[in-house]
DNA sequence: AAAGAGTCCAACCGCGACCAG
DNA sequence: CCTGGTCGCGGTTGGACTCTT
């Protein structure tokens, strides 16, 4: 292989960036998604605007060169990300919300509120986006149906609510006696109450063996 | 069969936090 | 400390599909 006149791959980047005027919008094609794999394999889920504009270039990281450049993405990094987050991943569970994790969302809605990153981080293959979408077209419904059925009762307890963070690192999520999460509060006539929230006492005990594989009940009723 | 209403969900948007220079 | 780039989050939108009349 001959690496005369092969350029850099930071050269290529910055050359594909100021290339890109219009960024593309809308439904992703299979030839974008199939592009968009190709180069997270190669670099990693990381970067994405980096990666946008490495779409469509063949590289070899061996040498830190670029093969061939064919069109890249054009699309914008965070396009690129929320794609491979909520449909690419390899980890992503397809097909409908099984029982158990409908009531694993509603007890941890109940918790945390709307922090669909959160709940979606207790339940592996789903997306917060998937969750949320889930909330908003069946959960509120249902809740809503449930509060009019038993006259607005939802609550025995204290209600706590959980500061919002939006944005940035990895989710902490800091207990707060006051906070307003906006959406929540729509929610929330649903308040939590952690009896109900940790009462299993009839659950079957086959469901507490999987809910036990996503919350440590012992450590989440420690740390209140 | 056609039109309007309702539902679902992928994708976009705006914002705030993080981080390197 | 400040600033610009980047990332991740929750809210919202719009189009495709399904249901109802």
């Amino acid at each position: 292989m001959n690496w005369a006149g092969v350029r850099p791959m930071e050269e290529v980047t910055s050359e594909l960036s100021e290339r890109k005027k219009g960024i593309n919008k809308g439904a992703w094609t299979a030839e974008e998604d199939r592009k968009l794999a190709g180069v997270i394999e190669m670099h990693g889920p990381k970067r994405w605007k980096t990666l946008a504009a490495k779409a469509g270039c063949v590289y070899d990281q061996n040498v830190d060169r670029v093969l061939t450049i064919s069109a890249g993405l054009d699309r914008c990094g965070k396009s690129c990300r929320l794609r491979w987050m909520n449909y690419l991943r390899p980890d992503i569970k397809r097909g409908n919300i099984s029982d158990q994790e409908e009531d694993l969302i509603l007890r941890l809605h109940k918790l945390l509120g709307n922090r669909w990153s959160l709940i979606a981080g207790r339940l592996p293959g789903r997306t917060d986006n998937e969750i949320k979408n889930y909330w908003n077209s069946h959960l509120s419904k249902k809740i809503k149906r449930r509060a009019k059925q038993f006259g607005g009762e939802t609550t025995r307890g204290g209600s706590l609510k959980v500061q919002s963070r939006k944005g940035g690192g990895e989710a902490k999520a800091e207990v707060k006696e006051e906070e307003t999460s906006k959406a929540s509060d729509e929610e929330s006539n649903i308040n939590f109450d952690f009896d109900d929230f940790f009462d299993f006492s009839d659950e079957n005990p086959k469901y507490l063996e999987w809910l036990s594989r996503f919350i440590d009940v012992n450590d989440a009723v420690c740390q209140f």
